[in-house]
RNA sequence: UGCCCCAUCGUCUAAUUGGCAGGACAGCGGUUUUUGGUACCGUAUGUCUAGGUUCGAGUCCUAGUGGGGCAA
């Protein structure tokens, strides 16, 4: 018996996390987040928090439970949309929804749960967390192999996790719906939300563009052949310049691509598609491959520089100079990659994967795996 | 300002002896996905202009226009 603030998103798995908590006999306390409040650059027509805060209150009532709504919109900008504009304007791929829950859902939003007198804060996130015999806690993928979202919580610490409760984890998504569905919640059969987290789905040029600014360069296509693709260097980007290819187009940013990206290129003609290889924001020019196996699309190894290594259970930090044969993944959803991590001198991480990995974003997060539970993550330099 | 080639969706191209103008890439729409991105499905758009021959012209003929080459 325990009080628990639960982040109720007025989702189904929010709410079936309430409901279980209230069956295992804990005092259950709903709160909303309102992490913006901008509507002109969602996609749907009206408001979606509002809708979304509705039904976290239709969930709340039904369940019989207090509920708050707690506007954390202003953080939110400060400390997640400008960290996003300032990554981009760098050119790198920030992963928001990780920031998220790092600094506002198990930071201010712990926070304020603990100042209700919450004994923990518990979460619709496809995750688990398991007590060790060391006294550290273990924070382990979904049961679900298909939603696991243990990804977006890699950037948690063991004090965050110890007031975090993840309580359909176990769960399949379909039994999550059968079971709300079972208890008569109200969003049992609410479509699963997409996009940017509390947000909803935005489209991300145009959002950018919001901040940062139209600034016209060359689009460069690198041909397969190019000498450069032949030994890549750890730890640095290609070594591209403009002359090592040609121009095929114009772009109104090198900072609003990433690396992998196919679409909005706005070149045709091609008789496979273009792809974004690397982007040069100092010199402003984007550098595609043409086809999805061009050399310059795949790296055997990543580095995260020692500032960015962040290890969720401490005890399993490599030591400089310790090698670890663990399982890596770079995206969301990406299935388990084999790979040896080794701690160098300068205590950054280098990553060596079995399988060249494809699209590698600067700014995205290797997270790192011993089987089901996740190790530690970091941001990708190179 | 003589001669010879070429001209098809936004782009690159395909179309038997004259017989429903097709594809790829780009675009747009949607699906998948609590990041970016990817992937998947579905779609709109074209025969340079004006005449002529023909039942029928992208295809043959004439002229024009535009681009390339030879000739200086």
């Amino acid at each position: 018996m325990a009080r628990v603030v639960v982040g109720l998103s007025g989702g189904v798995d929010s709410s079936l996390a309430a409901a279980l908590l209230l069956e295992q006999g804990h005092e259950v306390i709903g709160l909303f987040m309102r992490n913006w409040n901008d509507a002109s650059v969602t996609l749907e027509a009206e408001c979606p928090w509002i809708e979304d805060s509705n039904d976290a209150l239709l969930v709340a009532e039904h369940l019989g439970i207090p509920f708050q709504v707690m506007d954390l919109s202003g953080p939110y900008k400060e400390r997640i949309v400008d960290t996003m504009f300032a990554e981009y304007q760098a050119g790198r791929t920030p992963n928001p929804d990780v920031l998220c829950n790092r600094e506002i859902k198990f930071d201010l939003f712990l926070e304020a749960a603990l100042q209700l007198g919450a004994d923990y804060v518990a979460t619709g996130h496809y995750a688990r967390r398991r007590d060790l015999p060391n006294g550290e806690i273990a924070l382990l993928a979904g049961r679900d192999p298909n939603k696991d979202q243990s990804y977006f919580l890699c950037q948690l610490n063991q004090a965050q996790l110890s007031k975090a409760l993840f309580p359909i984890g176990e769960l399949l998504k379909p039994e999550v719906r059968q079971e709300a569905a079972a208890r008569g919640i109200p969003t049992a059969a609410k479509k699963d939300s997409q996009g940017l987290c509390f947000i909803g789905k935005v489209r991300l040029p145009d959002f950018l563009q919001q901040q940062l600014s139209v600034k016209p360069g060359s689009i460069v296509e690198v041909p397969a052949s190019w000498e450069g693709w032949k030994n890549p260097e750890f730890g640095a980007p290609w070594p591209l310049h403009a002359a090592a290819g040609k121009a095929v187009g114009q772009h109104q940013g090198a900072h609003f691509f990433t690396v992998g990206q196919r679409k909005g290129l706005l070149v045709g003609g091609k008789a496979e598609p273009l792809f974004v290889v690397a982007t040069d924001t100092r010199e402003n020019i984007v550098y595609v491959g043409q086809g999805e196996q061009h050399p310059g699309l795949y790296r055997p190894f990543v580095h995260v520089a020692a500032k960015d290594v962040h290890w969720v259970v401490p005890s399993r930090a490599l030591k400089v100079g310790e090698s670890a044969p663990l399982q890596v993944r770079i995206r969301y959803r990406q299935p388990l990659q084999e790979a040896v991590l080794t701690a160098l001198p300068d205590h950054s991480l280098r990553i060596d994967f079995a399988v060249p990995q494809k699209a590698v974003a600067p700014g995205q997060f290797a997270v790192w795996y011993d089987g089901e539970a996740l190790l530690g993550s970091g941001a990708m330099a190179h």
